[in-house]
DNA sequence: CAGGTAAGCGTGCGCGGCGCACGCTATTCT
DNA sequence: AGAATAGCGTGCGCCGCGCACGCTTACCTG
């Protein structure tokens, strides 16, 4: 299990290191007083529980509401609620399928594209903040481990 | 805000990349098909729900369910309930403060203990095998930036 | 070309976790 | 000693979720 292409292999105590920071990670990021003070000022719509729905239909352009589902993790009938809201919110609307009468798809409006954005440039401008007092490259070099490590880790 | 002790600061793109692979990764361990999976096998009380419970006693040892609150991120209901049925498992125990009969204290009973050690090796595992293919050091190096990321990052 | 099967969507329903507030017991303070 | 406070468990209402159903539309086969 351990040292397959490398000789030296990984000593198990970094797999434990790694777990437990991402664990401390997990509850720190899943605070609602955090979510709040990021998604403070903007409009009612955009909500913890509905934000995943908007931030995935922002990565992967307009999809159904099927579709969407298995990426945001919840069942199909969830991501139809949540689309219902945020369209009440007029951040997405539904779009007839052209070439399927009976799907809609799920589109960004102008004012959900800039919610998104907005929420991602806010997020990245706290992270980068408190990285300012790291040494020249590191942050750099932790973000290029950090995506391989999302990309083709143990949670690929 | 940026470049507070280093000239050069850091990068506005770098924070966005963080946030996204945050935002990637914070998807995916909360999949309840992942929970499920590494709890496989374990006695039927240790749970998605109540191991934060369990584990933050770990880290802490035996304390009360209002002082360990905060610190799983919930009310202080929410753990008495989750303390319940870790009891009823058998995980825990319900002992009275000596110095305050009002208090019980939570504190891991011997299965308690064994249970979250054996969760926490099978997780180390889990993240070490699918780091076997980096190269010598790297794996290090990224748990020494993660720790250090979660111990004064923008979420400490 | 017609009828049956399958796909896609929205919604009703039951379940479970959460936060708030209440009651009860033990402690502390005046 | 009596009042005020802290600590705990629980009832209650709310909300999100997964499952299953009905309805519309597309496909497929004879």
């Amino acid at each position: 299990m351990r040292g397959a292409r490398y000789s030296s292999g990984v000593d198990n105590e970094v797999g434990q290191e790694i777990a437990d920071a991402l664990g401390i990670l997990l509850r720190r990021t899943t605070r609602a007083q955090l979510h709040q003070q990021l998604t403070a000022g903007m409009g009612e719509g955009v909500d913890e529980v509905t934000y995943p729905v908007l931030s995935a239909l922002a990565r992967t352009g307009p999809r159904s509401a099927a579709d969407l589902a298995p990426d945001v993790g919840i069942d199909r009938s969830g991501v139809t609620r949540r689309a219902t809201r945020l369209e009440a919110a007029g951040l997405i609307r539904r779009e007839a399928d052209p070439h399927d009468r009976r799907a809609h798809l799920l589109v960004l409006t102008e004012r959900g594209q800039l919610a998104v954005t907005e929420l991602r440039t806010r997020l990245a401008a706290h992270i980068t903040a408190s990285l300012s007092s790291w040494p020249p490259g590191e942050a750099e070099a932790f973000a290029r481990r950090l995506r391989r490590f999302t990309a083709e880790g143990p949670f690929a």
